[in-house]
DNA sequence: CCGTATCCAATGGGATACTG
DNA sequence: CAGTATCCCATTGGATACGG
């Protein structure tokens, strides 16, 4: 298949979106970029919410989908460290920009959201 | 105040990011950016799978944003158009960075499934 | 045609307890 | 430290029926 359409109902393309919408994965995504590799739980502080079986299927998530590596170091307790992949640092750069016009642009949401809770009201 | 972290539990940005996840959001707002204008049935139509319910809960959540406006022509039955603001297309041209990385690495994504879901089996 | 209202099933995701 | 395993509640969202 060479054009794909993720209007289409069953185009493979939309568990991409699926993928990125669920609750924590743009987070963590956002973690890793700023700081290239991180353990389990030097993420978790970052992600402020997250509990620890979501961050461990977020993760699971992304690694499966190629998007993050994960790397075990056989010490006692154990060492995990966590990277985006090369496909994970695309997806990323698009999130960054996805962050920075959600920064530069909340106060106006916000604002359109008052205006619109108030015309409701009348 | 100037400096938003999306990482902190309760700062707004994270609204954002959850709007943008929900089931639906991405796909209305594709669907817009290819028609300029569109109807509620013709937009229902292209967005494949949608039910009028949250077609409908979509469509407000954009509008209480200020993504996109609403007009209602006074005909019998009513018309309605939607189409996007401003603010709404600069949303959407994040939308569509993140669609066409999808496009082009949906293939890479699934192999890379199958090949986690087959070593998991071992 | 474009909604709103209601009911209900499925899923997502938090809390907690336990392991190598 | 970095998980896995349950339990269970809250939310999402689909199906259906009705109204302007």
């Amino acid at each position: 298949m060479l054009g794909w359409d993720v209007l289409s109902a069953n185009c493979p393309t939309r568990q991409v979106l699926t993928r990125v919408g669920d609750k924590w994965t743009m987070l963590v995504v956002t973690a890793l970029t700023a700081s290239d590799v991180l353990r389990f739980s030097e993420l978790r502080r970052r992600v402020e919410g997250v509990t620890q079986k979501m961050l461990t299927q977020t993760l699971r998530h992304l690694e499966r989908d190629g998007l993050v590596s994960r790397t075990v170091y056989p010490t006692v307790p154990a060492t995990v460290e966590y990277r985006l992949t090369d496909l994970g640092r695309e997806l990323a750069a698009t999130v960054h920009v996805l962050r920075r016009w959600s920064y530069a642009n909340i106060t106006q949401i916000e604002a359109a959201r008052a205006d619109f809770d108030a015309r409701a009201v009348q």
